[in-house]
RNA sequence: GGUCUGGUAGUUCAGUUGGUUAGAAUACAUGCCUGUCACGCAUGGGGUCGCGGGUUCGAGUCCCGUCCAGACCGCCA
């Protein structure tokens, strides 16, 4: 062992025994007369001393040549401080090094190693290592490992099964795109790795597991944002002889050990909205309820009044912004400006202030009187003092610009508190959606998920009409699951693959393993899969999952520490059947 | 594919209307300092102002292009 305790272990009742410490050197202060260094490794700091009287002289002389993230194994007796630190743990000893070796000199990082770090992303990044050095990076991977172990246990306890699906799958036109790889023994093949192991886990629903459940990367080649990774972790759960609501009330009890277990937090039941509730009370299908400003539609009280903006449009929608009445003009200005941005598109928006002495000042004055308004703040719920914002156009586009209002204002606000936890459910999702792009039906959650079966006849007549057993789970407005019952009979099976457009031959293909499965006594089976890493991530309080990834990919999808993607040599091209491109001849 | 923001010392940033030798903090180096713990004090080194082009007597600053980074829209069954 180079070491007898870790940095973080020693205090006031090890007084006087010699130990042996070896670690990263966090900071040394010179004083002339005496060194101090901090000795740094996973568990804590510990200070060494090096004294011009007390230590050997070589030792001391030694001690003035160390640097920052040096790597050192010290020996020497802890002795209290003469001076204590009462705000860290080892703060009340120190010790006196008798011997010391450097194990490993380091070059100076190129940013400090510290809780404020002065490092910018990109270099953090790019040097991950140093920057997992850093107490909160790490903290926050430790929470992710809690988190994933309470999951575990969790599953395990109730009878959920752990198993393994392959990464090296088969590329499927549904869904996001795939990132393929090239076959070096099949010649012009590819496999792809899996967006899920949606059709695994169901295989080992016919395969009589009953319960599963994985903790798993899956792979999407789409554009990133800050709560999205080319590669990321699924908890992937699916369950045999189950209804939607026993797959919701599983999960609910999950959730809220988590809540329990890892933040402390009791959790109520969590309310259930359905798709359709969640658009018009909030204009969004993942709604953050932690605070109010639900959407009041104003049609009945704002058309037909002479205000022909309103009077052309399907819908007319306000929030109310509490205290928003003590905003400028200039301000108001600003959010105008806001939601005209291309990135939320609205046309305009018209205020309403709801003075504290009851008057309303607005910018529609010319159109609408008190009464109006009155109307107004009823349907929004804005009080005296409040302001409210109201837009006006079709009502899918409308609803999703004023959310985005809404949602910025909440956060700018401070409205949505990182410690306040609020989950939902929302349910009865549309089956499919018309994609006007391609002029089809494609399938709104998966091609896999069953129908309410009530509405079964729909589907021939009014497919878009149709209600999916299929449910998201909602917490603090970030999508961190979603899941359904799925389909467990061919006949309905080949019948949506037909509605999704897939000829016969298209969908025996794709998908004839998972036809021929279901002619084998497949069982009814349902299941869920969730986002480990946004949901670790608000549980800590972030909504930037990077800050819980290990190594995580940029912007680009680039991994900037191992520079990846990377070309590859010619020869190891032609081993895998693909052309290089040419290179251009100029 | 699009919108916006940024790129200046190892690092994080400031840099006015286009005008003298491009600054601060921190990091680094050296010296001083008898109990530091964000130690303090002094001194010093450190710059292709992302890259290319243009306007101008003169560009870190203005214009065009391009690369990189971040946030968002599209996209993400």
């Amino acid at each position: 062992m180079l070491r007898s305790h870790h940095c973080g272990a020693l205090n006031e009742s090890h007084s006087q025994t010699e130990v042996t410490l070896a670690g990263w050197v966090q900071k040394v202060r010179n004083k002339g007369f005496i060194v101090w260094t901090d000795l740094r490794d996973r568990y804590g700091i510990t200070q060494l001393v090096f004294d011009e009287d007390r230590s050997p002289a070589e030792v001391y002389k030694k001690s003035l040549t160390l640097g920052r993230e040096d790597v050192i194994q010290i020996m020497g007796m802890v002795i209290e401080r003469e001076s204590k630190n009462p705000n860290m743990p080892t703060g009340g000893i120190e010790i006196l090094v008798r011997e010391l070796t450097v194990l490993n000199a380091a070059k100076t990082p190129p940013f400090t190693i510290e809780n404020q770090t002065d490092g910018g992303d990109e270099l953090r990044m790019q040097y991950r290592y140093l920057d997992l050095r850093r107490t909160p990076v790490r903290e926050n991977l430790i929470f992710r490992h809690k988190v994933t172990l309470a999951i575990r246990n969790f599953l395990s306890q109730a009878d959920f099964i752990d198993v393994e699906t392959p990464y090296l799958i088969k590329s499927t036109p549904e869904g996001a795109r795939d990132f393929v790889v090239p076959s070096r023994m099949n010649n012009g093949q590819f496999y792809a790795l899996p967006q899920s192991p949606q059709t695994f886990k169901q295989l080992l629903m016919v395969a009589g597991f009953d319960k599963y459940f994985q903790i798993v990367k899956c792979f999407r080649d789409e554009d990133l944002r800050a709560d999205r990774q080319p590669e990321f972790t699924q908890i992937d759960c699916e369950m045999t002889f189950v209804d939607q609501e026993d797959v919701l009330q599983q999960f609910e009890n999950l959730i809220k050990h988590l809540l329990k277990e890892i933040k402390g937090i009791q959790h109520g039941d969590f309310p259930r909205m359905t798709y359709d509730e969640a658009l018009q009370k909030y204009g969004n299908d993942k709604p953050d309820i932690r605070f109010g400003m639900n959407f009041g539609e104003l049609n009945a009280f704002a058309q037909n009044k002479g205000f022909n903006i309103f009077d052309s449009q399907a819908l007319v929608v306000g929030i109310a912004v509490k205290g928003g009445a003590s905003l400028t003009r200039k301000e108001i200005d600003r959010w105008i400006d806001w939601v005209k941005r291309p990135q939320v598109g609205a046309k305009g928006l018209v205020w309403v202030k709801y003075n504290k002495d009851g008057t309303f000042k607005s910018s529609v004055n010319k159109f609408f009187n008190a009464e109006d308004f009155a109307q107004w703040a009823e349907a929004t719920g804005a009080k005296p003092g409040d302001l409210i914002f109201v837009m006006a156009g079709k009502t899918h586009e409308t609803r999703v610009q004023l959310s985005a209002l809404r949602m910025e204002i909440a956060t700018l606000m401070g409205l949505r508190k990182p410690d306040e936890f609020a989950a939902l459910w929302v349910t009865d999702f549309p089956l499919l959606e018309w994609e006007e792009e391609t002029q089809r039906y494609h399938a709104m959650h998966h091609p896999f998920t069953a129908p309410k079966k009530e509405q079964f006849k729909l589907l021939d007549k009014n497919p878009e009409k149709v209600m999916a057993n299929a449910y998201d789970l909602v917490l603090n407005g970030n999508e961190i699951g979603g899941g359904s019952i799925r389909i467990h009979d061919t006949e309905l099976q080949e019948k949506i693959f037909t509605l999704l457009g897939f000829t016969k031959e298209d969908a025996r293909k794709q998908f004839g393993f998972l036809i021929d499965a279901f002619q084998y006594g497949a069982p009814p089976h349902g299941g869920i899969a969730l986002g480990l890493d946004r949901l670790v991530a608000i549980l800590g309080g972030s909504e930037t999952i990077r800050d819980f990834i290990a190594f995580p990919k940029n912007n680009n999808g680039r991994d900037v520490m191992i520079d990846a993607p990377a070309a590859l040599e010619e020869e190891q091209l032609h081993e895998l059947f693909l052309k290089s491109i040419p290179k251009d001849p100029s």
